[in-house]
DNA sequence: TTGAAAGCGCTAACAT
DNA sequence: ATGTTAGCGCTTTCAA
C-alpha cells in the first residue's frame, strides 16, 4: 500500500539549484570541508537554514557504508526492568554528547525477537552495539561480533570471542546479601533465580553458595528455585517457598523483578517482613526506601554500567584495532529495614 | 576515522551471481513476487538461506520513498517514567505483529533533545510516528505533523491541526481521587502538579477543583504545587508541603515519579501514611501493592494506550485518507490502604 | 575553489 | 519468466 511521503522533499539538489552551485559543493558545506568559499559557505549555510533543510541520513548510511554514520545499535532484554532503563540512561547520554543517535529494541528475552532485531541492526548499518547476550553462547550475538561489527556486551559476558564487556561482580554481591543475613542470624535462606542459563544468575547463585558455606550453613536444594527473571517468576516462586514444609526465613531475590513479586506474595498473605521473613534483592531501586518495608538489596552502578559500555563502544568504533577491555564494575549493599 | 565494514557484505548481486540469474530476479524472490519459476525461486531461496543473505533496509529505504518500509518511530519523554515503558510495550507488541520494526528515542522532557530526534525521525524516513509533545503547541511536532507524516499523539493533544490522539480522561480520573479523599473526610488535599504546560497536568488540576467544588471545600492557592513531572521534584514539592504552617492531611499527587518522591520525603521524615497524611497517586504501577503503605491510585490504561495508538498509526499509514481519530480511554481508581 | 560523475543496494518500469 | 536499467540522496575522486 503506497503512501505519499511528500515531506522531507527538500534534498542536496534543491539547495543547489538555490544556490547555484553543485551538488558537491553544498555536500562540502554540510561536511565542514575546508576548501569553500568563505561567502559562498555562507550563502548556502543560509538557504539551507531558509529551507529548514536536514540531510537525509539514510543515503547517508547508504552511500558511506565504510565510515561512521554516527547511528548506535542498543538491543534490551526487557525493557520493563528498571535496571535496563537506568543503563540505557547510561548509553543515551554519552551518545548524545559524541552525537550518536540510537536504535533501541527490545527483545523481552525472547530469542526470535532477538535474532530479528539483530538482523534488523546488520541491516540498518549500525556504527556498533550494546547489548545483553540471552546466554554466553549466544550463537547469534556471537556471529554478528565475529562478522566484525563493534560490540559491547553489558552485564552478560559471551565465551569463545573476545569482545569489550562492562559487567558487575556479581559474586561478590550476592554473597555480601546472604552473608548479611547469615550475620543477622538467619539459617533459611532461599534464594529465587532468574533464567539459570544468564551468566549472573549463575554468579549470584554462587555468591550464595558462597555466603552459606562460610557461614557453615548447609546448602538446602528446595530453598532455591529457578524462574524467568520476571515479576510473575516472583510471585509464582515466593509462593512456592512459603508453601514448603520447612519455609525459608529469608529470601534472597535474583533481580528487581523477582523482588517485587515476592514482596507481592507475602503482603497478600500478609506476613511481616523482616519479623516472619526477610528479603534482600538483587538491584536497588532508586524508589527502594519507598518500600514496605525499606528494602535491603544489592546497587549495581546502572548508570555507570551503561555509560562505560557507550565509551567503550565509540572508542573501538574510532580505534577499531585496541584491545578488547572487560570491566567489572562494584556491587553495594544498600542496608535498610527488610532484613 | 573511517572503520572497517567488512560485515554484511552480501549483496542481492552475490547472490543473484551464485545462483545464475539476475539481481532483479532475487530481488523478486525476496519481495514475493509471483512471476518467478518455482524452482529459481527454490535454488535462489537456497543459496540464501546459505549465504546468511539479508536485505540492506537502508538501501531498501532509499529507494522506496514513496513506499511503506516497515519502520515505525516512537519518541518518548521520559523513558524512566513506567508509564511510558508500559506504553511502549503496547506499540511493540502490534509492531511485531504487523512485522514494523521499531526506532525509539528517549528526549527526557528536553526541548532541544526533541528537536534533535525529530528531525532524525524524519531524517530515517520512518512511516510513521508516535509521540507525546511536550506541549499542545509543541510547534515541532506541528510542522511534522503539517508536512504530512503519518503521526499519532499519546497521552497529550496538539492544538490547531487535526492528528490522530489516543488520551485518557485525566480530568476525570484525579476528580476520582479527589472526591475519594473528599468524602474520606479530608479537608486540606494538596495536589503536586507536573510540569504544568503538558495538558494532561491541567486536566488533572481541573479534576481536582471539580472534586473539592462539588464537595465544598475550598480552594487554597498554597496547597498547589507545580514542578516537573521528576522524582526529585516530588521529593521537594512534598517538602515544602509539609513546611507549610498549615500543612496539608493528603496529598494528590500528579504522576507516579512525583508520587514517589513524595513517598521519599514522607518516610524520610517517619510521617504515617495515612494517619498522618494520606496519599493518592496519579499511574497506577504492577507494584504499588508493595509501596508503603500499599498506594492507592489513578490507574491509567497504559498498555493498552499504546496499543491502540499503534493500531491507529499502521491503519492510517495504510489509508493516509481516514478520517482522523481522537480515542480517550478510561481512568479508574484502585483503592488500597495510602488513604 | 568548484563541478562532473560513479556508485552504495535496492525496486520497478520496461524490454525481451 | 527473466533481464536491463534508471534513480532514490549522498560522498568523494578526479578533473578543471
Amino acid at each position: 500500500m503506497p503512501i505519499e511521503n511528500v515531506y522531507n522533499n527538500i534534498n542536496l539538489k534543491k539547495v543547489a539549484e538555490k544556490a547555484g552551485v553543485s551538488i558537491a559543493t553544498v555536500s562540502r558545506v554540510i561536511n565542514n570541508s575546508p576548501s569553500v568559499n568563505p561567502q559562498t559557505r555562507a550563502r548556502i549555510q543560509k538557504i539551507i537554514k531558509d529551507l529548514n533543510y536536514s540531510p537525509n541520513r539514510v543515503a547517508k548510511r547508504l552511500r558511506n557504508r565504510n565510515v561512521s554514520s554516527k547511528l548506535l545499535g542498543v538491543l534490551i532484554p526487557d525493557i520493563q526492568n528498571p535496571f535496563y532503563v537506568e543503563v540505557l540512561r547510561g548509553i543515551e547520554d554519552v551518545a548524545y554528547l559524541h552525537e550518536y543517535a540510537l536504535i533501541v529494541c527490545n527483545f523481552s528475552q525472547d530469542e526470535v525477537k532477538e535474532k530479528m532485531y539483530l538482523d534488523l541492526m546488520r541491516s540498518e548499518s549500525v556504527d556498533g552495539l550494546i547489548t545483553a547476550p540471552t546466554s554466553e553462547e549466544d550463537q547469534q550475538v556471537i556471529e554478528l561480533a565475529r562478522s566484525g561489527l563493534p560490540m559491547v556486551c553489558v552485564d552478560r559476558d559471551l565465551v569463545g570471542i573476545d569482545v569489550d564487556s562492562v559487567l558487575v561482580d556479581n559474586r561478590k554481591g550476592a554473597y555480601l546479601a546472604v552473608d548479611y543475613l547469615a550475620k543477622k542470624g538467619y539459617t533459611r535462606i532461599a534464594y529465587i533465580s532468574g533464567i539459570p542459563k544468564i551468566p549472573s544468575s549463575r554468579d549470584r547463585e554462587k555468591g550464595y553458595r558462597d555466603a552459606l558455606r562460610d557461614n557453615h550453613i548447609p546448602f538446602k536444594e528446595s530453598l532455591v528455585k529457578y524462574g524467568d527473571s520476571r515479576h510473575e517468576s516472583g510471585v509464582k516462586l515466593c509462593a512456592e517457598l512459603l508453601d514448603l514444609e520447612q519455609p525459608p526465613d529469608a529470601i534472597f531475590a535474583g533481580n528487581n523483578l523477582i523482588t517485587l513479586g515476592a514482596l507481592e506474595t507475602i503482603h497478600t498473605r500478609g506476613l511481616k517482613i523482616p519479623e516472619e521473613i526477610a528479603v534482600v534483592g538483587f538491584d536497588d531501586m532508586y524508589w527502594s526506601i519507598s518500600l514496605n518495608p525499606p528494602l535491603t538489596a544489592v546497587r549495581q552502578p546502572a548508570y555507570n554500567i551503561g555509560k562505560c559500555a557507550a565509551e567503550q563502544l565509540i572508542s573501538r568504533i574510532d580505534s577499531p584495532g585496541r584491545p578488547t577491555s572487560q570491566m567489572i564494575l562494584k556491587t553495594e549493599l544498600m542496608v535498610r529495614n527488610s532484613c
